[in-house]
DNA sequence: GTCTATAGCGGGATAGAC
DNA sequence: GTCTATCCCGCTATAGAC
């Protein structure tokens, strides 16, 4: 008997369905790893439904990919791009994250992978980003807390890719930490919850 | 007219002009997306010797996971193995790592990503050294520091996640820090020549 | 819209000459 | 040991019935 999840059941639309299969799939696997036939077992369809809905593998990709980081980015951006200081900004930015990542354990993973399998696709969905000024803009907030006195000087680039490493790569790297810790997945979940303010205050101290 | 990289010149084995073409081959692309015949052609060699020397795809795939693995563990349990406090740890460990990370820029990626793919993976490698007991004596390391005073209280095993975070999450996601600061690769080059010194005084302030 | 059946080809693997 | 030629399976994609 096959077991399947719940993208099959209630009254979705055959495209969420697809989507949501898709997704699963591709996350785990990769565009080179998953296979249209698994996609359509996850769903619960057929494989030609793949490509009535979707033309093709790559443009189901790119759909699964497109949501991911759509759903990725908006909430970072509120973080970085609003006014509030530089100190409040990491454990916001540290809340939102984790619960995130908590939903979607294996999106960074994927978008990571995905863009050093075809870097071009940095362009088409970063450009828009990394023009919009959100960058200059944390340099500038930190720069100005620097005078300030409020934190100690310190290369805003380095402190911002401190901030990212240390919340995103323990889920990048969550196989490997439930070996070593070990740690059951829902030890994991509790270890994740613990960095939102572990994290938070290792930053602080060191500011 | 076709450019080749050195893997083909000089008098290295067959043997060895494979091992660097597939290591080549499989770091960017992984084993789902890489091609034999791409291989072949990176060690200018006909693809049917790569299963003269390495019986199938999955053969010659383990070869390379096991040559980076074995080349990336040493250096780092030769530091957290050691009897030096863990003020000093840290930028050995450091130098050491981002070291080795810009001759194998791929190498983190490659073996998270398939690790992810194939968790069993996982145990083959992992397993002698997680039951070696390096993480046990990390912990008790940190925890004499506490006791002396050395350090603030802090959860070992934060701790741990938090150094290894910083010094290997940002290769992994080169591609996007270069576009967003942005960089060109020495300009990255460089970034990552000064995280030795930055994330040293980073990680000590916090603690 | 959803299915079954099948075309078409890319790519791993092998046979066999040299 | 190294090559050319070829087999054959798996997978994407399409044709066409319902």
């Amino acid at each position: 008997m096959i077991e399947r999840s719940k993208s099959t059941d209630n009254q979705m639309t055959t495209e969420e369905k697809i989507m949501n299969a898709a997704s699963l799939v591709f996350m785990k696997k990769g565009m080179d790893g998953a296979r249209m036939q698994e996609i359509a077992d996850e769903a619960g369809i057929n494989k030609a439904l793949l490509h009535y809905y979707f033309r093709n593998k790559e443009k189901l990709f790119e759909a699964v990919f497109k949501r991911a980081f759509d759903k990725l980015m908006p909430p970072l951006l509120e973080v970085f791009n609003s006014d509030i200081p530089i100190l409040e900004k990491i454990p916001r930015f540290l809340n939102l994250h984790v619960t995130f990542l908590r939903e979607n354990p294996n999106a960074p993973q994927f978008i990571l992978f995905e863009i050093q399998r075809n870097p071009q696709m940095i362009m088409e969905f970063f450009a828009p980003l990394i023009h919009s000024g959100v960058i200059d803009q944390f340099k500038e907030g930190v720069q100005k807390s620097i005078e300030k006195g409020e934190i100690r000087p310190i290369d805003p680039i380095h402190l911002l890719v401190n901030i990212i490493s240390m919340s995103v790569f323990p889920m990048v790297a969550r196989n490997l930490i439930m070996e070593f810790a070990p740690f059951s997945p829902t030890e994991f979940d509790q270890f994740m919850e613990e960095r939102k303010t572990s994290v938070s205050q290792f930053i602080i101290k060191s500011l």
